[in-house]
DNA sequence: ATCATATGTTAGTGTGCACTCACTTACAAG
DNA sequence: CTTGTAAGTGAGTGCACACTAACATATGAT
């Protein structure tokens, strides 16, 4: 028998290998025996650990949740101007992004979707507060005078969180080939350049 | 025993009921059984007209392949200015996502392209073709004056495709809480006024 | 009306899944 | 060094899955 561990870290290393796993095969494909292999125990391990497979996801759910609001808050207190506050949020997310890949997977799954409603609506929520940070900031930048007044703030924070997701899924179906924050930084200064033109 | 349907019906009723239930209860989740049950016939009748589970797949991919072609081909054809070609391609692409809502979810679900490669190149190989239809007809709206130089045409044309994907992603997610095709057509004028200006 | 056959059914098969249970042993506190 | 407990195992359970084989009959051509 290989070493124990106490069960907070044994827990941490079944969370990582969920999300490695949902990555590489898929968040519905996924099987606890994939995961137990990963992590180099018995399958029955797992429930050592997690009672259902549903409450492995839930506390996956609340680690990615964790994070994002974490690389929010400080994407947030890290600029001064709302353009650089908004730069700031896309430039974590898209961080986020690439290093935990599965996220765009995960977040946007019908098939998680479908069978654990109280997940499907954690993150719905994520991605509410994220959309609403943009527009906070680009009402800022109307202000400021770094965006034009013609665009309603809440439609151009969906024009971003589009390209957020565009770039993501374009960089996750193409075997990853190109270099996800530069090209994302690049098409953000992009469209920030035709929405602060004619102002 | 019920009425007995030509095989070729009874394949494009259950390719029907595969796109219909890959929506409803997601790609990978979906079953043979569940396929026969929404048909209103025995599960082993699903294999009498496809020898297997990824073939019905493939067959499904062809028909979506084919729809999609067919609806970018007359949009061209139905309008004569590159921009009013542009609107038609991203109006009919809406237009085929609230038809078929399934649509966004296949393509880009990771199950699917995960273990059918076939599948996978043929849905990538579309995407790149529609990418490339708009920055044609981008390239064209340079020429005549409707967008500015200052964005390259390749560029604009990810914003947009960025722009479908959020949209038709928000709009599946949210429980289908607003009307496809009219927010859509009216960010993408929003978007093609910003992309027009400055010139 | 007859009949070949294509479309269907019933009743399976083997496989892999989430999950359980009885049991073991590494580990750390006294 | 002893010992209680938490972390792990091995061998299962029942269930749902894709897929099959043997048999039945509705249907269309003659």
């Amino acid at each position: 028998m290989l070493r124990r561990k106490p069960a907070e870290d044994r827990k941490t290393e079944i969370v990582e290998a969920l999300l490695d796993l949902a990555d590489r095969i898929g968040p519905d494909r996924l099987t606890t025996n994939d995961i137990a292999r990963e992590v180099g125990v018995t399958q029955a391990a797992i429930f050592r650990h997690f009672p259902t497979k549903a409450e492995l996801w839930a506390e996956a759910g609340e680690v990615i949740a964790g994070r994002l609001t974490e690389a929010w808050q400080q994407a947030l207190a890290s600029e001064r101007t709302p353009k650089g506050r908004l730069r700031a949020l896309v430039a974590a997310q898209l961080k986020q992004i690439e290093t935990t890949p599965a996220l765009p997977t995960i977040l946007h799954s019908r098939e998680l979707n479908v069978e654990n409603a109280n997940l499907r609506d954690r993150f719905r929520g994520l991605l509410t507060v994220f959309q609403r940070l943009l527009a906070e900031n680009l009402e800022g930048m109307v202000v400021d005078g770094s965006m034009t007044r013609h665009v309603q703030p809440e439609d151009a924070a969906v024009l971003l969180t589009s390209l957020v997701q565009g770039i993501a899924i374009r960089w996750s179906l193409g075997s990853r080939g190109f270099a996800l924050q530069a090209e994302g930084r690049r098409l953000l200064d992009v469209q920030l350049e035709i929405l602060a033109c004619g102002e």
